[in-house]
DNA sequence: CTGTTAGCGCGTTCAA
DNA sequence: TTGAACGCGCTAACAG
């Protein structure tokens, strides 16, 4: 491995002048800035991060831990994050916890051995709370996203889960639909447990009843085994006129259950969900959505990120709240029963 | 920060003690185990990924660089990636490099000075092949997922390209098409040469006349402006009655220049591709694609990876190449021209 | 079973 | 404008 000494000893200077050229510090003739230049071309230096983090105690990479790599709004959301911190000059890694707990925890020691200095996250679910207070503990600045965690005070954007639900429940009462089902995530996972109070209120305030057994509490993760929205399907009699789904993955799930039984969309059941299913549905599309702004999500929580790292550190600032507007898509994957269409 | 010296301070023993619990080295008395472990809880302490791998000279830390997040056929190879590296014990980071050979410099920087010690990539394009040499040179061990590099020797995982193509063109001819159109990724990716020659040699084994401007040359990542395919359709005159797409996102961008135009798929124009649209695309399934074993990819290339890294670095082992078939799956984005129903 | 010494590659501090 | 000494946190090698 090449190193400063390496380069000085070539150039006939000390290691301090390399490394003085390397971060452009202090004052350096031109003749030696060119002449350590050249060899360290010349040897294909590579500066070794490990040994300056070290010194330097910060590591000038931040992190994006995401839940579901193969799910267009993390995606999204971490394209977002990813042109943010490169506005601000920091590499963005990114990890994927999987919803998966332990894999979370797998990547929080990544982080904090690594020393990341700032972290992204979208936590698995309530139980990340041990997490966050490590990340706490260490000083390491952390945004949330998309998901609260009781316990836990911090930065965070949240999308408006509520309302989101609120829209979805009326556009579907707007259509004559009255038995309304649910299927939703963990209700260890805030979002999950936002969006079955939106639908509640709002099945209220409708004058609907709701009731528990439409309502299959899972998780949002993408599923081998769909026996259990089978069994749920089959319990509710008579059947609903429509779900809502707590998430894309939910509600793909759900029409692929439907269909494995000749069920369609929207003729036999109607099905809505939160989250738009990425670029690709905007070809024949479908499903009618609740879209967050996967995007701004990523965009502005790195801003915060960025904004709270470079905080004085014993400066006290409150912690900020931002909440994204949902905003719905009409598409095809609603009956109207109102003028007899189906 | 706590270090392992505080803990051995508290605990009364010297720092290699804590070390040796640590890493579970050497032969250490039950007691003082208990005392160093108890000392480290207490206290908290992360241990230093930067201070290890300086003194190791490895990282532990294996990389995978793709050119589309928001892709489902680089997301689901991201999984694959991850659950093959975690089951060997190593912990996995992403990258993202757009398609942009820039940035794909900039996280070789990142990889390169942060000591990874693999990396999986998919490159960019053939530019790439000077961020490989630094990468060979660096001793870095990497596999090339995708796509060749011309002047690069390595480990590989490519699909078949000419073989899907090949399918693809006579799915079409099967069906009864003849003016068969294609739009491809830049000819500085290996992947996209491979379509069009597989292109060209199915049309004329089908005795179909290969048309220059029948052939639209952009790039596989998303772009907002359509007008280049707008212009490429208009100057096609008859206008072909299929379009092969080089890749998933393309074949997207073609069907919403279509639908722009209140043109409709099959109906006035057939469009397949290569590249499922993920999980997402079961649900409503319209494009005949030639679909990639994506998971795959990731696994068998991580695969690859680990075993080099492994190998005694002075043991020559010849290069592998892995060439995963793909297969096609018919859905309904093809008219059949063959008995009217167009 | 445990401790001491040395050094991984680099940047800060102070001196020249 | 440049250099020498020191230490960041850790572990290999050796000594006991």
């Amino acid at each position: 491995m090449v190193t400063i000494y390496d380069i000085a000893a070539k150039a006939g200077v000390s290691a301090m002048t390399v490394s003085r050229v390397i971060n452009n510090t202090g004052k350096i003739s031109d003749k030696t800035r060119m002449k350590v230049r050249r060899m360290m071309d010349e040897l294909g230096y590579v500066p070794n991060h490990m040994a300056r983090s070290l010194v330097l105690q910060q590591s000038n990479m931040l992190f994006l831990l995401i839940t579901d790599i193969t799910n267009p709004f993390y995606t999204t959301l971490a394209r977002g994050a990813e042109d943010a911190a490169n506005k601000y000059g920091y590499r963005l890694l990114f990890g994927n916890s999987d919803e998966k707990i332990d894999k979370e925890l797998d990547y929080l020691d990544t982080i904090l051995t690594t020393r990341a200095d700032g972290v992204l996250i979208a936590p698995a679910g309530d139980a990340s709370l041990s997490h966050l207070e490590a990340l706490r503990k260490h000083r390491v600045p952390f945004v949330l996203l998309d998901r609260e965690v009781p316990g836990m005070e911090s930065d965070i954007v949240l999308g408006d889960s509520k309302d989101g639900a609120r829209q979805l429940v009326e556009h579907l009462t707007s259509r004559g639909h009255q038995r309304i089902a649910m299927i939703n995530g963990s209700r260890q996972v805030s979002s999950a447990r936002m969006r079955l109070e939106g639908y509640r209120e709002a099945m209220k305030l409708n004058d609907l009843s709701y009731q528990e057994h439409h309502i299959l509490e899972t998780t949002f993760e993408l599923q081998n085994d769909l026996s259990i929205i089978e069994a749920w399907l089959d319990q509710m009699d008579p059947a609903p006129t429509a779900i809502v789904a707590g998430n894309n993955v939910l509600a793909v799930e759900v029409i692929r259950t439907l269909s494995a039984r000749g069920l369609r969309v929207p003729e036999d059941m109607s099905v809505v969900c939160f989250d738009d299913l990425g670029p690709y549905s905007e070809i024949d599309p479908l499903l009618t959505v609740v879209a967050q702004q996967a995007y701004q999500f990523g965009y502005l929580g790195m801003q915060m990120l960025v904004e709270r790292i470079q905080i004085n550190k014993d400066f006290i600032v409150p912690w900020k709240k931002i909440i994204l507007p949902a905003n719905m898509i009409i598409r095809r994957s609603v009956a109207n029963l109102n003028d007899g269409t189906e």
